[in-house]
DNA sequence: GAACAGATGGTTTTT
DNA sequence: CCATCTGTTC
């Protein structure tokens, strides 16, 4: 006799949780539906916005260790990305250990159900990212003298794809596979350079992986026969140099694990776990499908997965909403076995029931999306009325009065409130601060990329977006805003001073950086930006003398102390926080903070691949080696910073600043919730003009729907492909803005150019309710205008 | 409603 | 740089 869900759980839940002298509610029906599915049985969890999906996965975790006497180990919860593995984990600590003290205090347990619940080490439940996992599994089980694969990122993989891909193949200077590539991308050549072919290029390897078809297949797929042999060779070349080395991609990593589940090679691996839960599974590409499957039917583990279809929003990255929709049926049809039955989380415990009511009406306005999403899926459902503010609307004629127009909005909102038109004071609730508003945006950019230099106009400025002049114009007010991915890094003054002290401090007067060797090995930008970084931080220095000291000290290599002697090898970390004590603001700004991690990640990445492991060698007796360890540093540490391949990552953002106004992707805010949200619908929308309706009101499918059509009719999607590369685009807008929407708790405030207002603006645009009739049903929504 | 001049704006998202 | 959109004029 174990512990009883209905008898001793929710009692231990009851004691645990107490808040106040209130106990936190139980489970609804729905939720406890999802949690108590027995642990052998597949379970499909269709779960809308805000209906408590984590508390689900957190509690179906944590009855099936106490419950079902699971062993925490034999639990393996995959989530999307890095931080949201982070949050489960912590939830089911936070959770479990107090919920097992409560079980532990119940006097009807048996000695046998003691023992069990104290020996539990919730630490073993395995939490992480697929590719974090699959990594594990290939290191912890790879044959034996094998070396363990080294996992490359984005920059030395992109580098790669151009010096032993597109160059040998002469792919840079090939009519016939440009004119291909660009139909790809329906002939924008706005653009179209070395950089974009090599992105389309590796979108083409990853979607490859990802749809399952092979790099030799694609001799079969509708390309002319001269341009697959050579992007085939090309393909083939860069995963040869990868192999060669034992380095793996994003793609080379899922599709390993893949094969060697299937061969059976990781059932150690495999069979260590009883259950497999997959969170955002709405997200997942066939390959990762099957690598769960496998993984299961290896194993024999229960699958629970978990998503919501309206919320799929990663197409890009092989992302195929059809695997979620169709859950039931492809799950039957592998292991066959009977479908099972979804089960829809519907309450909405997040929003206000304007906010809940706008965005039903939102999913259900255009037609043709009914037909893709999940069969006979329910509405949000609020628990109770929660009424609260009307929908906003602040629309104005040009991007300048609405940026002035928003920044003195949430200045109101912040300080004394903001008076609506019916009198309602808006204001921060009691502890309310900045931070508790955030902007979403299709880009968190602040400036639009820099013109191309003409005749008329050869030193163009870069225009701002809403998110830049909002930064500035928040500035006025003393009201920081928190949006480290809105800037080129290399742009940044703190970034170029950082830099620069670090360029004359390893390599004074550039004797190093002017070698060839060094100029052929880092990008143009690096090459124009590194002279800028030196000045800044020789400007910087001059007005520092203790920092002069340090950076010239390390410039000659004498610490100018008699008595020590500079050692023969040191650690360039030593160098960088040394400079960093006299950059306060990159520890004691929350973006400066963001600014110092890429520089550590950055080096820690490059040591991986670097001989001298990040460290300076000044032994006088080996001046090669001297000079080869500030190459190093210079093209693999600082150059890819300066040509703007390293980028802030997800994790690297952690929580935001409360007093900020966070500043976010619509990508990003996924799973994200905020007392008021700013949701761009048309800040960039000037006109109806061509070059940005897929941002909005798409006339034909972009890259990734083209790739699409490309390859299913030869992978195990055949078939899904039913809709029109246009109508999928539709889709993915109204899949984006229903996440913007959905992350509001009390204000949604909808902002944009008074051409794309919901009620009578002209430009044809998802975001503000037109449908892809073009009818525009803006005029049919409860939008207070704050004009 | 055709024809023309002048304006507009550049694909985004990430493990 | 240039395809497409917008507004003006006949």
């Amino acid at each position: 006799m174990s512990v009883d869900y209905q008898g001793n759980f929710l009692p231990a839940y009851d004691q645990a949780f107490v808040k106040n002298g209130t106990p936190r509610p139980r489970p609804n029906a729905e939720q406890t539906n999802g949690i108590i599915s027995p642990a052998t049985a597949p379970t499909y969890l269709v779960a809308g916005p805000g209906t408590g999906k984590t508390t689900v996965l957190t509690l179906r975790i944590l009855k099936l260790v106490t419950c079902d006497q699971i062993p925490p180990g034999a639990i393996l919860a995959t989530t999307f990305t890095v931080k949201a593995a982070a949050e489960l984990r912590s939830r089911i600590l936070g959770w479990g250990y107090p919920l097992i003290e409560a079980l532990l205090a119940d006097g009807s347990l048996s000695g046998a159900d003691r023992l069990w619940l104290e020996s539990v080490d919730l630490n073993q439940v395995v939490t992480g990212t697929l590719d974090s996992l699959c990594e594990q599994a290939l290191n912890q089980h790879r044959a034996p003298g094998l070396q363990p694969p080294v996992m490359i990122d984005t920059f030395l993989s992109n580098t790669v794809m151009v010096r032993q891909g597109l160059f040998p193949n002469n792919l840079h200077s090939d009519g016939d596979v440009d004119a291909w590539l660009l139909g790809l991308r329906n002939d924008a050549k706005f653009g179209w350079n070395l950089g974009a072919k090599r992105d389309l290029m590796m979108s083409l390897w990853d979607r490859l992986h990802q749809d399952q078809v092979g790099v030799g297949r694609l001799g079969s797929a509708a390309v002319p026969a001269n341009v697959s042999t050579v992007v085939q060779t090309t393909l083939n070349d860069y995963q040869q140099f990868l192999s060669s080395r034992g380095w793996l991609d994003f793609a080379m990593l899922e599709h390993e694990t893949l094969e060697r589940l299937r061969a059976g090679d990781l059932d150690d691996w495999a069979k260590s776990f009883q259950v497999v839960l997959v969170d955002e599974y709405q997200d997942s590409n066939l390959l990762q499908e099957q690598i769960y499957f496998t993984l299961c039917k290896r194993s024999g583990a229960a699958l629970t997965v978990v998503g919501d279809d309206d919320q799929s929003l990663y197409r890009f990255r092989g992302a195929t909403v059809e695997i979620f929709t169709e859950f039931p049926k492809r799950f039957a049809k592998f292991f066959r076995q009977p479908a099972p039955a979804p089960i829809f989380l519907n309450t909405n415990y997040r929003s206000t029931s304007q906010v809940i009511q706008f965005v039903n009406d939102f999913i259900v306005r255009d037609l043709s999306y009914q037909k893709v999403r999940v069969a006979a899926k329910p509405p949000i459902a609020e628990p109770q009325p929660k009424p609260g503010l009307p929908i906003l609307g602040i629309f104005r004629d040009t991007l300048a009065e609405l940026a002035d127009d928003v920044a003195d909005f949430l200045r109101q909102v912040n300080g004394r409130g903001y008076r609506l038109p019916d009198g309602t004071v808006l204001k921060l609730g009691a502890g309310g601060q900045l931070g508790d508003c955030c902007l979403l945006a299709s880009s968190p950019q602040e400036y639009k990329p820099t013109p191309m230099p003409t005749a008329r106009n050869p030193d163009p400025e870069p225009e701002a977006r809403l998110p830049g002049l909002l930064r500035e114009a928040l500035d006025q007010h003393n009201l920081p805003v928190f949006n480290p991915r809105g800037r080129p890094l290399a742009d940044l003054l703190i970034v170029q001073q950082l830099g620069g002290l670090l360029l004359e401090a390893l390599d004074p007067r550039g004797m190093v950086q002017a070698t060839d060797t060094v100029q052929k090995r880092i990008g143009s930008d690096a090459r124009r930006h590194f002279p800028t970084w030196r000045d800044e931080g020789r400007l910087l220095a001059r007005s520092n003398p203790a920092l002069k000291a340090l950076v010239d000290g390390w410039a000659s290599r004498n610490p100018g102390r008699s008595g020590y002697v500079w050692p023969n090898s040191v650690s360039v970390l030593e160098l960088l926080y040394g400079i960093v004590h006299y950059l306060p603001e990159l520890h004691d700004d929350p973006e400066g903070q963001v600014y110092l991690e890429v520089f550590t990640r950055q080096l820690t990445a490059m040591s991986l691949f670097s001989g001298f492991e990040g460290r300076v060698v000044s032994d006088p007796s080996k001046p090669d080696l001297c000079e080869a360890s500030v190459r190093d540093l210079l093209c693999d540490w600082l150059a890819p910073i300066a040509d703007g391949v390293v980028d802030v990552d997800e994790e690297m953002l952690g929580s935001f600043p409360s007093g900020y106004l966070p500043v976010l992707s619509i990508h990003q805010s996924k799973g994200l919730e905020f007392p008021l949200v700013l949701v761009d619908v048309g800040a960039d929308f000037k006109s109806n003009h061509h070059a940005h309706r897929f941002k909005r009101f798409p006339k034909e499918g972009g890259a990734s729907h083209n790739l699409e059509d490309l390859l299913r009719p030869l992978s195990g999607l055949k078939g899904t492909t039913k809709r029109s590369g246009m109508d999928r685009a539709f889709d993915d807008l109204e899949r984006l803005y229903f996440v913007a929407f959905s992350r509001a708790q009390e204000v949604l405030v909808l902002v944009g150019l008074n051409k794309t207002r919901p009620d009578g603006g002209t430009i044809p645009n998802v975001a503000s309710g037109w449908d892809r009739n073009e009818i525009p049903h803006g005029t049919s929504w409860p939008i207070t205008y704050l004009d």
